[in-house]
DNA sequence: AGAGATTACGAGTGATTGCTCGCATTCGTC
DNA sequence: GACGAATGCGAGCAATCACTCGTAATCTCT
C-alpha cells in the first residue's frame, strides 16, 4: 500500500520559489509546509486512493477520505482546495508513473528486440503498478472523472496512443497511416479493457493473465502486420 | 433513436393479473395503465438513455431526465419508484437484447462455420445495438451502477463468459479447462474494452473498426488454440 | 520563553437533489 | 354528460455533501 509516498513530489503543491516581487493578482502566499503537513498530504492521498478505488470518484465523499485518513474535514481542506484537487493530485502521480513505465517502448530496435520480448519485459511492472494503485483505473478508465483529472488523462491517452502508433510503425514500416492509427486505437482500447481483469484477479493468477494480455496484443499485431 | 420502444414490454411494471384475493402484505394495487402512460414510460426511458449516456448514472439527476422527457418530476415518479428503477428498466431491456444478439454463438458447428465467419456475421449487429443505445455501455461498463442494475449486469456477464467459454471449447476441444476459463475472461474483457471505441467513432469508421475488433479476437484465438 | 506561523478540529452552512404531496386535468366507460 | 381512475404538475421537504470558520493546539525560530 501507499505505493506513491516514496514517489516523486506527489501532491507537493509547493509554489516554486518565484521572485520575491508581489505577484499581480492570483498569487497565493507561498505557505511554508512543515514535515507534519507533508505527512498529512501523504495520508490523505493514500486514503483517497483507497476510497476512490472502492467507490469511484462521484460516490466518494470528502468526509469519507478525511475519516479514512484519521483527519477532520477541515484539515483536509487545508491541503486541498476542493475534491477535484485531490483526484487531480493522484492523477498527476499516476500519469507521471505510467509515462515512466511506458517509456521503454519509445526507442526499440526492431532488429535486436522482438515485440514479444519487449512486451514480456514491460507488461509485468505495468500490471504491478495498477494492482498497487487501483484508483488509477478508477479515475482514468472509470469515465466520469472531474474536469482537472480529464486534463491529465486525455493527454496521457494521447501520448500512449502515439507511442503505440510509433511502435507499430517501427515494426511494420510499410503499413498505411490510417491502419496504423486504427491499430493503435484498438490496441489501447483492448489494453484498457483487460487491465481491470488483472487488477481484480487473485495474486496467483496474475502471471498467467499477464501472459494472456501479451498474447492478446501480439495476436492482434500478427493480424495487423501480415495481411 | 428510441431503439427499444418497439421492444418487448420494456418498463412494463404491470403486475400480472393475480387472483382477486387480497395479497398478504407487499402487493400493490394492479394499476390499469392507459395508452398515454405507456407512451410516457417510453419517453422517460428514451430521455433517461440519453442523459445516462451523456453524464453517467451518478451525475444524472431525475429532474434532468424528467425535463428531457418534457415531463414534470412528479410525473416521472408516477411510473418509477426511484432513480434506480429507471436504470434497472433500461438495463433489463439491454440485457435481454444482448442475450438475443449473443445467442447465435450458442450452437455453432465447427465443421460448417469458421470462427471468422461467425464473428463477421454477429459483430455488426452487436456494434449497431451499442451505437443505438450508448447508455448500455454507460450503465454496464461504467462500473458504478446502482444495486439493481448490477443484479442484471453480473448475470449477463456470467452468461456471456459461459458462452465464450463454450465457443472456445467447441473449436478447441483439447484445451485444458483452466486455460479455457482464462481465455474467455480475457476475450470478454478485450471485447468490453473496444466497444466504447466503436460507440464513439464516426459512422464511416464503424465497418473498419468492427473488422479490427474481429481481428483482435481472432488473433487472440489463434494464439490461444495453437501453442 | 515568546512570537508568529502552521496545523488541527468539527459543528455549521449553503447548495444540490432524490423524492413527495395536494390539487388540477384528461381519459375511459356508462 | 357524468363519474371514477389515471395522468400531470411543480413547489417544496428532507437528506446529503462539499466546503467554511472561529478557535485551539503545536511547531519553528530566535
Amino acid at each position: 500500500m501507499l505505493a506513491f509516498v516514496n514517489g516523486p513530489t506527489i501532491g507537493r503543491v509547493t509554489a516554486e520559489t518565484t521572485h520575491p516581487s508581489t505577484e499581480p493578482a492570483a498569487a497565493e502566499r507561498p505557505r511554508k509546509r512543515q514535515a507534519r503537513g507533508e505527512r498529512r498530504i501523504a495520508q490523505l492521498l493514500d486514503a483517497a486512493g483507497h476510497v476512490f478505488a472502492e467507490s469511484g470518484y462521484a460516490a466518494t465523499t470528502t468526509n469519507a477520505i478525511a475519516a479514512r485518513a484519521g483527519v477532520s474535514p477541515g484539515s483536509l481542506y487545508q491541503y486541498f482546495p476542493n475534491k477535484d484537487a485531490i483526484a487531480a493530485a493522484l492523477a498527476e502521480f499516476y500519469a507521471d508513473s505510467l509515462d515512466e513505465l511506458l517509456a521503454p517502448f519509445a526507442a526499440l530496435d526492431p532488429a535486436a528486440v522482438s515485440l514479444e520480448a519487449a512486451l514480456g519485459a514491460s507488461l509485468g511492472p505495468i500490471v504491478r503498478f495498477h494492482r498497487d494503485n487501483p484508483a488509477c483505473l478508477a479515475l482514468f478508465i472509470g469515465g466520469n472523472a472531474p474536469g482537472h483529472v480529464m486534463d491529465l488523462q486525455a493527454p496521457l491517452m494521447a501520448r500512449t496512443h502515439a507511442r503505440i502508433e510509433a511502435l507499430l510503425a517501427l515494426y511494420a514500416p510499410e503499413l498505411p497511416a490510417a491502419r496504423l492509427e486504427t491499430g493503435a486505437a484498438v490496441t489501447l482500447a483492448a489494453y484498457k479493457g483487460v487491465l481491470p481483469l488483472l487488477v481484480e484477479a487473485e495474486e496467483e493468477r496474475v502471471p498467467a493473465l499477464t501472459q494472456e494480455l501479451g498474447d492478446l496484443l501480439l495476436g492482434y499485431f500478427d493480424r495487423l502486420l501480415r495481411p
